[in-house]
DNA sequence: CATTAAACGAGACGGTACGTCATGTCTTTGA
DNA sequence: TCAAAGACATGACGTACCGTCTCGTTTAATG
């Protein structure tokens, strides 16, 4: 026997409700309760499919990007894909996923588990996707990817968090000239 | 009648506790509880001086690194002081330093005060550091400087949130050998 | 057209499930929900046929006292035949019978429909029996017989409740001894 | 060093509360997240000092009878005094005392520590009552008084139990009038 | 027989009380 | 007047059971 199936409304609700509070009062004061209320559904609704707020904004986050995030873009320009890719990137970052991801991160540094699922549904496919356009011929083909990944994202994650410049436009131009720069 | 006076001994085994229950806890799972219990001091003196342990674990910090922040190398050697000084920032970073300032930029993503004490007492200083080190000629003069910094510090932020590499003598060296191939 | 009767294997298995479990964990420990479990029966089942447990378990000792309970004694000596009523009814109450009464009674200080049912289908049948025996000639006719019940049941009652004392044979002789003295 | 001391405003409040809360929705419907609401205290303050709603209500229960109990009744007519006992007594047993003795016999069935509690600092004090009074000539020398106060109180609870008759003195008066029939 | 409608098991749903924990404030005594 | 101790009001935590609601699956009486 199967018992009721499980409400795929409850579940878009609890996973908007996320999302808006994330946007409204920050990660950090996102509450299980809060969630819960907001979407109307019971606590132990949530907790039946979610451990914590962070699964629960992890899963909202994976479907966002699984709708928002664009196609690689290729033109045969390395350097112009490279700064579309990195704006369409950096466009998201600014965005509520921005605020989740990073909220995700920092909750990461207590809980193992979260960082691993992180990293394998979030920060990987975007490394692997960095690291293609890259190889196209941004940079020499000597350079060691990882490590150019690492800065170019590195960069990103570092004006996110530490807020001390924008993640616009015009750094995803500076990095790309840089970048060219290489011999 | 001016009161009994701020007990020093009470500030440091705050400070210390705060420290150690970073390292053997991580840092969200300090609590202000926890500092006052294992410090030995009640619940109280410590708001009384603090308002939040983000506070306390930033004081900490910046007590920690006024003793074991060591002088800017200064050799002649531009692409050796880099490496140098990026190694030495490591090691911090590796160690219960690493853990608090991660913890603390974590927090200060949902609060603005403590982020810009964060940067003005921790951040900006080393910023300003690897500036330095870097317009000794580890990059060429037109380059702009504080990209580079954004680049490379970057690089170390990413790798300690998201743990995917370690932050080492290695980074050092593929770092300043890529910003040398600047032209 | 009529649907699917009623099945009387569950029927049975949830009274049988009810009070089992009133038996290993105590009455206030009985959850409609561990009746479900134990039963092997879905939860709207016992819903369906009852509203609460204590519905349950009223009708399961309903069912026990129907098989259980011997006829009245008549012997023509109206002392020993009380003895006898009496120990009858005081070795029911040890058992499991008695934990669910209790039960009962218990949930029926907060439940005035409980309340109404088992004063009619449990306490008053045997409040009849026991005045017919009393009127047999245990105590004399001018006697209250209302008043004569209350002040045997109660002392049962009480000991039950307040387990002070055993509800046993020798308590059925010492009251049939009282009563007897009575002019 | 000691701390703060126990707040008593805090302690009356939650006793008033608890019996407040029993006199208007019954014991059953009373729950610790009420009683500290209505109590306008913490959650944790009530746990603090007691371990379940029966410990407060036991507490409670005991405060005001520590006020309420009257004298025993000594003016050497032993049956007007027993009378007059009862009637006090009944009169307890018919207000918000009732409500609660009877729910916390009820609660204790399942509770074997809260019973052992309730026996020692409720039940038996009015047993001893009841055994002075009657000792001093209310029924014959030689019956056996455990079993006299048991049939006296077990009336009582009968009654206040099973709701089938009042708890009033003209029942005093018929328990005094059969017992002095006793020869 | 095939139809059909209600009972069945399973289990998810929105609620709510549970008992615990950390928060930041307060109120004592003692230094 | 500060320090320790710890009680205070508050509110989120994760769990349990409540009573209701879907599901797909029996199971008999009816057409």
């Amino acid at each position: 026997m199967v018992g009721r199936p499980r409400s795929e409304v409850a579940r878009k609700a609890i996973l908007r409700a996320a999302l808006d509070l994330c946007a409204r009062d920050g990660y950090q004061n996102v509450t299980m309760k809060g969630i819960a209320q907001v979407a109307g559904s019971g606590r132990q609704t949530v907790y039946r499919w979610w451990q914590t707020k962070a699964q629960v904004l992890l899963e909202a986050l994976t479907d966002v990007l699984a709708e928002e995030v664009p196609e690689l873009p290729d033109t045969g320009d390395a350097r112009a894909d490279l700064v579309t890719f990195l704006e369409q990137t950096f466009t998201l970052a600014r965005g509520v996923a921005g605020q989740v991801v990073v909220g995700l991160m920092a909750d990461a540094q207590s809980d193992a588990e979260l960082a691993a699922e992180l990293r394998a549904k979030i920060i990987n496919p975007r490394r692997a996707a960095l690291r293609a356009v890259l190889a196209r011929g941004a940079v020499p083909d000597d350079v060691e990817l990882e490590l150019a990944v690492d800065l170019v994202f590195g960069a990103m994650w570092y004006r996110l968090l530490n807020r001390h410049a924008e993640v616009n436009q015009e750094l995803a131009e500076e990095i790309a000239g840089l970048l060219a720069r290489i011999n």
